[in-house]
DNA sequence: AAGTAATAAGATTGTATTTATCCTATATAA
DNA sequence: TTATATAGGATAAATACAATCTTATTACTT
C-alpha cells in the first residue's frame, strides 16, 4: 500500500522545475543534486513525464527540462497518475478488471470511496501551491 | 499503490464469520469455499487475525474460527491494519522513518492528508454494517 | 488409548514489481 | 565536428507478494 518511489521523485522534480518556470531548461543533473535523487533514475522518470506531456525536454548543449504547462494547473494527483497510471487500490477498481462478486460486493464500494477520498486530497494542491508555501518558509 | 490481496481476503473472511457470530466455530475450508479463497493462504491470514485478536481459533474436531469481538466494533480499517500493519502510503509516513527534508517538506504534508482521508473512509464502516446491507440485497 | 480432524507454524517456492544502472543512439548548440 | 545533454532499450539487483508444502499441535470421538 505505497506509492512508488518514482512518484515522489516525480513530484519533487516538478516542484524544482516550478521554481523557475520562465521557459528556461534545467538540466537533470542539477535537479538530481538539488533534490538528492539518483540521476539516472530521474532521467527515466523525466521520460515518462515528457511522454505524458507534463514537461518538455531538449537534448544537447543548453538542453534540459522545463514544465510544459503552468504549475498552477498540475496537481499532485496528476503527477502520480502520470507515473503510475490510473490508481486502483484494489484490483477491482481498475477499469478492465472483472470480478463475479462485484454486483453485490459492498467491499468494492467502500474501497472505492476510500480511494476517491485519497485522490480528492491529492487533487486539491497544485505545484504552484507547494512552491509558494515552500518560499514562504524560507523567507520567515 | 494497492492493498495486498491478503487484506481483501481478510475482510471477506471476517464478513463471512460475521454472518454467524453466535459463538459457533466455522471451518476455514468452509469459508474458503463460500468466498472462493485459496484455503491454505486463508489459513495463514487467519493466523494473523488470531494473533491480533480479531478472531479466535480452535483446533481439532469441531474446531474452526469465530470472531473474537462483536462485528459492530470491527472496521475495515482495523482489518487492513491487522494484516498490513500501520499504513504508510509513503515511507516518511511511517513512525520510524527519518527524512532530512521532512521539516519543511510540503509533499509529506499532502500525502499525510491523503492517507488520513482514505483511512477515515475505511474507518467509517464496520463488519456489521456490511453484513446488514449484504442481507438486504438478498431479501430484495 | 488410538484415530481422525482441524488449525499453527515455519520453510520454501514462484512470480511480479520496484529501483535502479549500463550502454548506445540521437539531438543540439557552439 | 566536437562536446553535451536527454532518449531508449536491456538488464540487473533487491524487495515484496502470493501461494504452497511440510510438520507440528490440539481436541474431539470412538
Ligand atoms: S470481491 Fe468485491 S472487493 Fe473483492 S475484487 Fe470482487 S468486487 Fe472487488
Ligand atoms: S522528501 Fe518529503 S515526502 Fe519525500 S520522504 Fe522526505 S519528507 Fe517524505
Amino acid at each position: 500500500m505505497q506509492l512508488t518511489r518514482q512518484s515522489e521523485y516525480a513530484i519533487r522534480t516538478l516542484l524544482e522545475l516550478s521554481k523557475y518556470s520562465d521557459g528556461e531548461f534545467i538540466q537533470s543533473r542539477a535537479i538530481a543534486i538539488q533534490q538528492d535523487l539518483p540521476v539516472q533514475f530521474l532521467n527515466k522518470t523525466v521520460q515518462i513525464l515528457a511522454r505524458t506531456g507534463l514537461v518538455e525536454t531538449r537534448r544537447g548543449m543548453q538542453g534540459g527540462i522545463r514544465l510544459a504547462v503552468k504549475p498552477e494547473t498540475i496537481t499532485i494527483a496528476d503527477v502520480v497518475v502520470a507515473i503510475e497510471g490510473k490508481i486502483a487500490i484494489n484490483p477491482c477498481l481498475a477499469d478492465d478488471y472483472h470480478c463475479v462478486n462485484r454486483p453485490n460486493c459492498r467491499v468494492h464500494e467502500i474501497l472505492e470511496r476510500a480511494q476517491s477520498a485519497m485522490l480528492a486530497e491529492l487533487d486539491k494542491e497544485t505545484l504552484a501551491d507547494l512552491v509558494r508555501d515552500d518560499n514562504n518558509e524560507r523567507v520567515i
